[in-house]
DNA sequence: AAACAACCCAACCGCCAAGGG
DNA sequence: CCCCTTGGCGGTTGGGTTGTT
């Protein structure tokens, strides 16, 4: 019934790969390279589709691939990356050389998600599920207190010290960073920067002063929309680094918080691209500060 | 030891865009 | 233009494994 002619041929093979399959697929592969997949599985003496050879050799087979546990560094990036561009597992592989998209949305579907999940000891109200928190794409990292730790000998801290705080949530749209692209009534988060973060009324925030701007900087990050439960938590690291903004502790703020990357992936997948940072300028960011991932 | 639950992850599915005819 | 093929991508599945009772 499907559309797809080649994976429907009744001859064709599915499931699990032998290592004979395998061992032909490489010989193939390594001796005329690829150029048309769904002319593989013949040419190889697979009863294959195209596909699934393609998807054989990108996810296991070719030579460059990388396996066993992330490292901490790539763990950093891939939840850095993941809330800044969301579940586009393509691109946060682009930047984990030999690392394949399956198996990094694999990892984040089983193991971030678990480290992120309850059980708390201590009852928190209007506290969200585990299914809220990725819906909204509200992750955070932080190398001392978070990820340059073994997670899986510490997962309270880590779910502390990501939700546990009823404080509302501070939102920041980076479109105002640059001033490029921004689509969006960039005028209004000065206001909300203000409130959230307690400014003294005398004390002024200019979006478009650049040493404010550079100071800003490290911790960098936050965007719009902060609608629905999920927005009224707010990590304690995540109010120590605000604190150390309020009082323009900047040093401080980047040391408590090298690299927060907070946004609203459900808005931005709902048509809202304009208010979430662009690709590039998160690429920028991260790049500006090697040190935080 | 057995039964059950939870988790992991390789592979598949469906959709989409690009490109050629 | 339209149609078809192909490759690429993210979401999902389900069999195997591991953990728990």
């Amino acid at each position: 019934m499907g559309h797809h002619t080649c994976c429907n041929q009744q001859k064709v093979k599915r499931g699990l790969w032998s290592p004979e399959e395998d061992e032909k697929l490489i010989r193939y592969i390594t001796t005329h390279g690829y150029g048309c997949w769904s002319e593989v599985p013949d040419k190889a003496g697979l009863q294959r589709c195209g596909k699934s050879c393609r998807l054989r050799w990108i996810n296991y087979l070719r030579p460059d691939i990388r396996r066993g546990r992330f490292s901490p560094e790539e763990e950093k990036l891939i939840i850095s990356l993941h809330g800044a561009v969301g579940n586009r597992w393509a691109h946060i592989a682009s930047h984990l050389p030999g690392r394949t998209d399956n198996e990094i949305k694999n990892y984040w579907n089983s193991w971030i998600k678990k480290k992120i999940r309850k059980p708390t000891p201590t009852p928190v109200t209007n506290k969200p599920t585990s299914d809220q928190h990725s819906q909204f794409g509200f992750y955070a990292s932080n190398q001392g207190d978070f990820l340059n730790q073994d997670l899986a000998s510490n997962p309270p801290v880590v779910q502390e010290t990501l939700f546990s705080s009823p404080s509302p949530l501070f939102m920041f749209d980076t479109n105002s960073l640059d001033g490029q692209n921004s689509t969006t009534d960039g005028n209004q988060t000065p206001e909300f920067f203000h409130e959230s973060v307690g400014l003294n009324p005398d004390q002024t925030w200019h979006m478009n002063q650049q040493d404010q701007v550079q100071a800003f900087h490290p911790p960098a990050c936050f965007t719009t929309s902060c609608t629905g439960p999920d927005s009224n938590y707010l990590s304690p690291l995540l109010e120590q680094t605000i604190e150390s903004m309020r009082l323009n502790e900047w040093v401080e703020c980047q040391q408590s918080c090298p690299s927060f990357l907070f946004w609203d992936q459900a808005e931005g997948s709902q048509g809202g691209e304009d208010i979430a940072p662009s690709s590039s300028n998160i690429e920028t960011m991260l790049s500006s500060y090697p040190s935080s991932l």
